[in-house]
DNA sequence: ACCTGAACACCGTTCAAGT
DNA sequence: ACCTGAACACCGTTCAAGT
């Protein structure tokens, strides 16, 4: 923070190396750097990264996890706008997942990519697991205030969570477009018809 | 077919090599296999690969297609069996889909990739539609025949195959195992649920 | 305490040369 | 017509050595 732009790289190499991934990221190459680039970038040798951490696939796990962290806040943040109704209020949340994976598309690739996982790092899983509470819980109190079909919440989280994973992912992929217009609003009015219907 | 096996390789190179990744794409290891490991498997030299494929995402191309042929063909199984219901053969079909990416997750998540679109190739793109075009007849004739609500079909194919995509793959990731018993019926089923809702 | 240089065992891809 | 051998420009990772 105290920007020491041009410097020799002391004691926050390891923060340098995050926030050149994150760069890295933003563009348009994949999420499938290289160590050695990343390296280049932050200025340092190729075996520099290696005192930081202990693999690419443990970079990964730490990348993977603030991506989870990014993820859980874009739909946390959806939670006290005054919406027009619960479920438009729910429709809000599934299209800030979309957009969130559409903005961050190759984070939100790496989040998933295993590699990530691989590492061992249980963080990972952990926070995408704390992503999952969110619609779970939205869910859970949907379903008590009555707007939502009363069965159980974890089976409705996840047929929203794998609905907005593949949406994200397909509509990522372009191939959404040239099938029907407005994709996203329509595939996520369909899981709500579907969470909201009686007699599963 | 005629089987020269531990012949010295003659005019099938190609084919022994797309029979030997298919091979390797059954094993654990994911589908990130190296050229120079196929040819090993093959027995022959590194370089002999790219007489037969341009480059490796020129055979990732050709795995995918085949895999989407597959996949296609899994879909199109489930049409003629006496079901109790039309719900239940659209049900497993849609079985059938997460199935098979189970099944073959490392071919799956290959036919995904963008290594095997970024080929060029258009006939990925066309076979991944021809899977598509599956899931959009059966549920035109469902409208046609009044068990689904009647709207776009191309929405309601677009949100059913968003569902099986993100459904298919966490599952392979294992992820929704902890989270509630049968994930992959449940999730189905909020599907149904969805498309055979009326008003949107 | 932190980084560098050189090394190891790999990649994908190319191309002159062999059969 | 089809494959090999050697080469090029890379990787991820390790480790003795430098500062």
């Amino acid at each position: 923070m105290k920007s020491s732009e041009k410097s020799y790289h002391h004691g926050d190499l390891r923060r340098s190396l995050l926030k050149v991934a994150f760069e890295m990221l933003g563009e348009e190459a994949g999420w499938q750097f290289t160590m050695r680039e990343l390296a280049r970038r932050a200025g340092v040798t190729h075996a520099a990264p290696y005192k930081h951490f202990e693999s690419k696939a443990d970079l990964l796990a730490e990348l993977a996890v603030e991506g989870f962290v990014r993820l859980t806040a874009a739909l946390v943040a959806t939670q006290h706008d005054g919406h027009a109704s619960p479920r438009e209020g729910f429709v809000t949340m599934c299209k800030a997942y979309v957009a969130f994976g559409g903005n961050n598309i190759n984070l939100y690739r790496l989040m998933w990519s295993g590699d990530a996982r691989a590492s061992g790092n249980p963080r990972v899983l952990a926070h995408a697991n704390a992503a999952f509470a969110v619609l779970l819980d939205r869910i859970t109190r949907g379903q008590h205030s009555g707007w939502l079909a009363s069965r159980n919440p974890a089976g409705q989280a996840v047929a929203c969570w794998t609905q907005l994973h593949g949406l994200t992912l397909l509509s990522a992929d372009g191939l959404l477009e040239s099938l029907t217009a407005n994709a996203i609003d329509v595939a996520i009015a369909e899981l709500l018809d579907g969470l909201q219907a009686p007699r599963s």
